[in-house]
DNA sequence: CCATAGTACTACGTGATGTAGTACTACGAT
DNA sequence: ATCGTAGTACTACATCACGTAGTACTATGG
């Protein structure tokens, strides 16, 4: 169980492309996707997904001369590792997760209840 | 509400040293605490108490001619914020929530749930 | 008046991240 | 054939955060 590691602002942007789509995505179409708000070249967004791909949170396949990436993890489950993490530099979890349980809102506490009961089932 | 910004290492070794004690310390004390595992310059202990100072983590208030800092949250709340601060990366916090729930330890959860159950008396 | 403890400032190396250029290779169109 | 285009792999560079520490200067107790 190594550390989760955290990701910079613009490897982000690109897994948030990638998580939006159900098949991932290639360098040109995650480019074409952010070019609207960003103005990247090219191969920096190539970059990127390499970078991803060695950081293991990306997994790559042919596709013609292309490569076609994927998420490895949902977004939930990746936040939830970072929310692990975070919870896992403490000595003390149980006093974070009780610190952390008063800490969301009413909906989400009711929400949470919901899950863990739903959970309790096991 | 800001970034929840993340901590270095050796920050995170000086907080920890600075949360273990009820009324914070000074760079000497802090110095003294670290000096069996690590061999630091004083310099540098007090060039991370002053960063973290400037980070919003600690306050310091005059001792004589010494500086004394204490954090200004306690660690609980520091990790809860952290927790926070990942679950606002998502759009979608609630199913980051229920992914979160469902990773927990069953200890966990039980805790969890017994936090819940106490707040929602309120 | 000198050694200490303290402070403020400045500095440097390294690694992560944003950003991008260059060189080289397939492949379809002329 | 060959030429432009999409693609790749590699290399590069700036910046920032952090770990780490030196230097210069000031009180303060002997």
């Amino acid at each position: 169980m190594g550390d989760v590691k955290g990701l910079g602002e613009l490897e982000r942007t690109v897994m948030e492309v990638l998580w939006h789509r159900e098949n991932g995505a290639t360098a040109r179409e995650v480019s074409r996707a952010l070019a609207d708000d960003r103005d990247l070249a090219h191969t920096t967004v190539m970059t990127v997904l390499d970078r991803l791909a060695k950081k293991g949170f990306l997994v790559r396949e042919r596709e013609g001369r292309a490569w076609r990436y994927r998420p490895i993890a949902t977004k939930e489950a990746y936040v939830a590792e970072l929310m692990l993490g975070a919870l896992n530099m403490t000595g003390d979890r149980d006093a974070a997760l009780a610190h952390f349980a008063r800490s969301v809102s009413g909906d989400e506490a009711e929400l949470l209840r919901r899950v863990l009961d739903e959970v309790e089932g096991t």
